[in-house]
DNA sequence: CATGAATGAGTTTTCATTCAT
DNA sequence: GATGAATGAAAACTCATTCAT
């Protein structure tokens, strides 16, 4: 039973030191001796584990993904049993994206990378597809639900993802402090599902210059 | 006469052979032999006409931003000139982007490889910031002149301009095609100014999955 | 035990190998490739042990040095706690540096090969620059001990030690052989120390030509 | 006839941009582009006015010995003509290595550079072998009439001309200053010839250092 | 004479991966 | 499990040299 556990620290050191690896440099500039560094063992160890750098990656992806995922239906399956409204539900989700992905700028750098990956890895990409699409097929649901007149969910539920998709990238390009982004992300949301609230007055922060 | 072209022609080439090996890979498993085969070339040549490898992706991405941005301002001008409305220039800024660089799935790939490089490369990194930062700056311009009462046009044309690229890498990678692309941009811009005609009935295609 | 050993007895042969490379070529001419092959191992080993090529001259030079260096200071300990007189200790100096170093034409060539490098390479010339002025350093030392009239003792030891190089690189250039040498250097030894014993007839050999 | 003295003059660019870059680099390290745009012309060029790279430092060493060889001929011949002693012509032989050579710190350099390469091509070292064994013959021959009573001229005449290498080197690796370097000398000179006037009292600057 | 273009061989270095211990 | 050692393939880049014009 230590057996078991010990190999899976193991992966989880590994995949965690893969995540501090991608905040200096690209997946593809990341070398098996950096994780390992990283990960304070010995670059042979992490072929022990996995089959392969690649292998590394899919893994991370894979954890990376579900992990979020499941904190979100967790959330979402807590308010749905306290009797909350699909309004509540699709503000926790967008809230969810915005406060834990897009706004923290590490992750979305990740993701970023992921992203990258995906475009000529076939593996990750159907992995990034997969995962996507249930996060967009869950939105377009709370939209339906909450949203009554709105004419195109789905269409509307991928332009909130790939929203979140190009803001992500412009915060992290631009360096944009945080609460500019969910400032931005918030307002063209209430845009996207014409709200009346949207009456923000942007209030908000500038963007902050990256030194 | 033939002289001193030899050497344009030839750098030509050279970005011509890049940006077709960056549709099948990223820059950073793109080697300077598969280049210079790809143009049909000795490698050496390659550093004969640029400095080093990043050289080539350098001029590359000048290249390919000011060709646009030139195109782009030269549309612009010339129907000021007609006297055409604001509303008219801003349509054409639009329709620009959707259907010169977000529609255009092999350019979006290109413009995604070059924010990821441009995430780890400093040089870069700016170039991609200014060219962007004076794009954004134009589009807030006419987003006053065309949208009167826009609350904050600086904020809305950065969003724009990052839905664009969020629509953009969505299209690549979930391989939409070009006609849902197309309607789902206009659609979100519609909405994001808030106009009247926002009555689109999305008639419009399904995403084409790649394989 | 074997374990740790092995890296050192790796890296002493790729300093052996380098070593013996230089009586063919110099250091520039040498490739990392030749190395390798001259110790038998794959090129890549050598960059498992050393940092680049040039961190193998720093440690070969280091080591050449260092070695020479304590052979030297031990033989003169030895003698010293023998109660030899300072003659003595002046004689073993000289006769150290004639025998084991301007004497070895191998040696002496690995020397000239240094002294080139160290030219243009900062960390080698500090290197040489450091050894040498503790090596002139303690010959003034035992100059003033031994020889008590001498005028400018450190300027008659920068002497010698200048001798000890021009007549190694002539040695070297002309072949000549060791006894001519050995004869040549203390002659000129004792001329520059003004001894009464400088009565040698150079019975000695002629300069040998090397093809 | 302009014809023939555009190549010389081609051909002696070519020589001093060598010259020039022997300051800053080993041989080895210099190559045909530096050489050519040190001369401000195409590297083709080169290959025009010589047969190879080997070729101009060939022509290089030929040009530079024999030039001062000529000079230092001259000088005795006209000293030699007005009558003037043995020793007067000893004096001015030793005057010239001492200001010219070993007192020049940059041809001392390039002397050093030519020593080097000598070690390892078989053309430039019978051309440094010859014209250094006419220099200690010629050395030797005015020993003989200047000191008559010195036992062994050839081997002091090989002294002499090695502790000039040797005290060059140092002067260029210590960075001597040229007053110490000609005090150095001249001191020793004295005591290999034991000449009474070997009083200095070595006033002399110390060793400068580089920066 | 002069030059821009072109090339093939070679350089140092990095890296994912394997393996014996 | 864990590690140091080892390797083959490939990377970017340099260079002396040749050649057509």
């Amino acid at each position: 039973m230590g057996r078991k556990k010990m190999g899976d620290q193991r992966r989880r050191e590994i995949l965690d030191a893969l995540y501090r690896c991608l905040m200096r440099k690209s997946y593809g500039e990341t070398s098996v001796r950096e994780i390992a560094r990283e990960a304070g063992m010995n670059p042979a160890l992490i072929h022990y584990y996995f089959k392969s750098k690649d292998d590394v990656l899919l893994c991370f992806v894979e954890d990376i993904f579900q992990s979020n995922k499941q904190l979100l239906e967790t959330r979402l399956q807590e308010l749905e049993s306290l009797g909350c409204s699909a309004t509540a539900l699709l503000d926790e989700f967008l809230s969810f994206f915005n406060q834990r992905i897009t706004g923290d700028t590490r992750l979305q750098k990740v993701f970023f990378e992921i992203w990258e990956v995906a475009l000529h890895n076939r593996k990750i990409k159907e992995m990034v597809r997969k995962i996507y699409r249930e996060w967009m097929e869950a939105l377009a649901d709370l939209l339906r639900r909450a949203v009554p007149g709105l004419e195109d969910p789905p269409a509307t539920a991928t332009a909130l993802v790939a929203l979140q998709e190009g803001i992500g990238i412009f915060s992290v390009l631009f360096g944009f402090n945080k609460g500019y982004t969910l400032e931005l992300l918030k307002r063209l949301q209430e845009l996207l599902l014409s709200r009346e609230e949207a009456r923000l007055q942007t209030a908000g922060g500038d963007s902050g210059a990256r030194h």
